[in-house]
Order: C-alpha cells, then structure tokens, then sequence
DNA sequence: AACACCCTCAACCGCTCAACT
DNA sequence: AAGTTGAGCGGTTGAGGGTGT
C-alpha cells in the first residue's frame, strides 16, 4: 500500500487553475460523467491530478453550485447544523442546495466562528417551564441511554471542553412529548444516545445537565459561552430557584452519535 | 505612494474508509 | 484475512485583494 504520490512529485500542475482548465474539465465530465478521478486528468489531457480535479469540480464547477453571497437563512441553518453535526462540513453541505462543503467550512472559520455568542442558547425558545426536579423528573423517565459526564474524573469544579453537538429537540413530536410514537421509533431508531434538559437560568447561568451516576452536574458560561469552554458545576449549587427547561439531545462526542438517526431527524418536514 | 497587516477562499495535504482483489 | 486502491473528508496553507497607517 502506499499514499498516491503529490501531483507536484510527479510533475503535474499546481495552483490556481485556468479558464482553459475548466472548460476543459467542464466538457469532459459533461461528456464522460464524474467519477474515475484517477484517470480523468490523463483521458481529458489536463495535467492535474485526479483529486485536484475533483476538488475543481465539485467546489467550483458544478453547474448546481450557488453562488454569491450565504444569505441569513442559510447561515442560521449552519449554524444550527453545525451545533448538532460539528464540523462535519460535508453533512452539513448536505442541507444547503448548492453550497459546498469547503464553501460553508471558510465561511464557519472566517465568519461565523468570530461571532462567538452561542447559538444554541441564543435561538432555542422557551416551550416549556419545569422546576430542577421536574426537569430531573422527567430526563429520568426518558428512555435513552444517558451517557456519562466526559468530565467525570476531572475534580470538582472543572473546567471542561464541551462537544459542540446539541441541538434543540425537534418539534415534529409536539410540544412537551419528548418520547416519539412506536411507529416514529421504527422509523428513528436508535436516536441520539443522550436526552436531556437545557436550562435556562436567570442571572448568566445558563448550561445542560450532566447526570453522572447519582450527581448532577450542569455546565456553567457566562452569557457569551462561546460553546467550547464552560464551567462545570454541581447542579445543585447552580440553580439560582426557578428554572425552565429545553430538551436538546447532547452526546459526550460526536462519534457517539448516529447518523442514521440525524438524517432522520434532518429530514423531519419540522427540520 | 508604499508598506504592513488582515481577511477570504481556492487549493492542497494527510488521513480514513469502503470496495475490491 | 490481508493487502491495495480510489474516493471523500476535514484541517491547513498561502496567494491575492482589501484596508489601514
């Protein structure tokens, strides 16, 4: 085995491609279809290597590709996405016709990562009020797995690195039904691996629930919470007295989620 | 006008994964 | 089962344009 050697170690073509390049590259998969990038430079006469052709391709020659400028809507959408994907850039492209992926990843790091103010905490409404053990209550009577805290060795108070991965509950299951039909099931199964409130507090605490073995823990910002860093803290010590709460799905990394589930939850008609 | 710095984004790099042998 | 290969993905780079001094 071996990695295929760089294009500019087997004396291709780098940089910037010309107008010429393009048209040809255009006319040739017009002609041929996508696909076979290994052997395309060589049938089309183009000396670039394959992967350098279908980069071309797919984020700028495509005749589907949009261009001009992400409008709100779409960046609230990545936004959103990114929340539950991460940096997943080719899922999240996915969800918006005509946008690539290296399109919306230069846009998240040159844009939308500066902003810096949660848009998990600054978009969800408020459905639903529950007290701490109302919300304790009901997270315990859900049927997911709940995972454990990723912080659980780290001593108390810590700081932890939060996966960048909730998202509000979908709506398709109405409000305040957090457990989808049997029928619903069947068609989701698995979800996501962890459902549990978000609180929003008074004051600037704000933050998700951990449940660790008999503990509740919570996270803590400071009303920027820039969705990396945040505090974490014992739930009890946190809550300022009346609270309500948001169901968002949360895993303790991205790996743990399913995507077969996410794409069902993508394609809810709500979503 | 000249230079430095910043920003954007197209392109590249290195890696993983699935399909195939 | 193990090796090979191509496709695809996400992180990073750097050219070029814009802006400030």
């Amino acid at each position: 085995m071996g990695r295929s050697p760089c294009c500019s170690k087997v004396g291709l073509k780098r940089g910037a491609w010309t107008a010429l390049e393009d048209k040809i590259l255009t006319a040739y998969i017009k002609v041929h279809g996508e696909g076979q990038w290994k052997n395309l430079p060589k049938r089309a006469g183009l000396k670039r290597c394959g992967k350098s052709c279908r980069l071309r391709w797919m984020n700028y020659l495509r005749p589907e590709i949009k261009r001009g400028n992400i409008s709100l809507d779409e960046e609230d959408l990545i936004v959103r996405l990114h929340n539950l994907l991460g940096n997943r850039w080719s899922l999240i492209a996915g969800r918006l016709p005509g946008r690539t992926d290296n399109e919306i990843k230069n846009y998240w790091n040159t844009t939308l990562r500066k902003k810096a103010v949660s848009p998990v905490i600054s978009s969800i409404p408020l459905k639903t009020n529950y007290t701490h053990s109302q919300a304790k209550s009901r997270a315990k009577k859900s049927k997911w797995t709940v995972s454990r805290c990723a912080a659980k060795s780290t001593p108390f108070p810590a700081t932890v690195t939060r996966p960048h991965v909730t998202r509000a509950k979908p709506t398709a299951y109405g409000s305040g039904n957090i457990v989808p039909s049997s029928s619903e099931k069947a068609q989701a199964q698995p979800w996501p691996n962890l459902e549990l409130p978000l609180f929003h507090g008074s004051h600037s605490v704000l933050g998700e629930e951990f449940l660790d073995g008999a503990d509740a823990f919570m996270t803590r910002g400071d009303g920027t919470f820039n969705g990396n860093t945040t505090e974490l803290v014992r739930t009890s010590e946190a809550m300022p007295g009346s609270w309500n709460a948001d169901y968002v799905f949360i895993t303790n990394g991205i790996d743990d989620l399913d995507m077969d589930s996410l794409t069902y939850l993508l394609d809810s008609e709500d979503w």
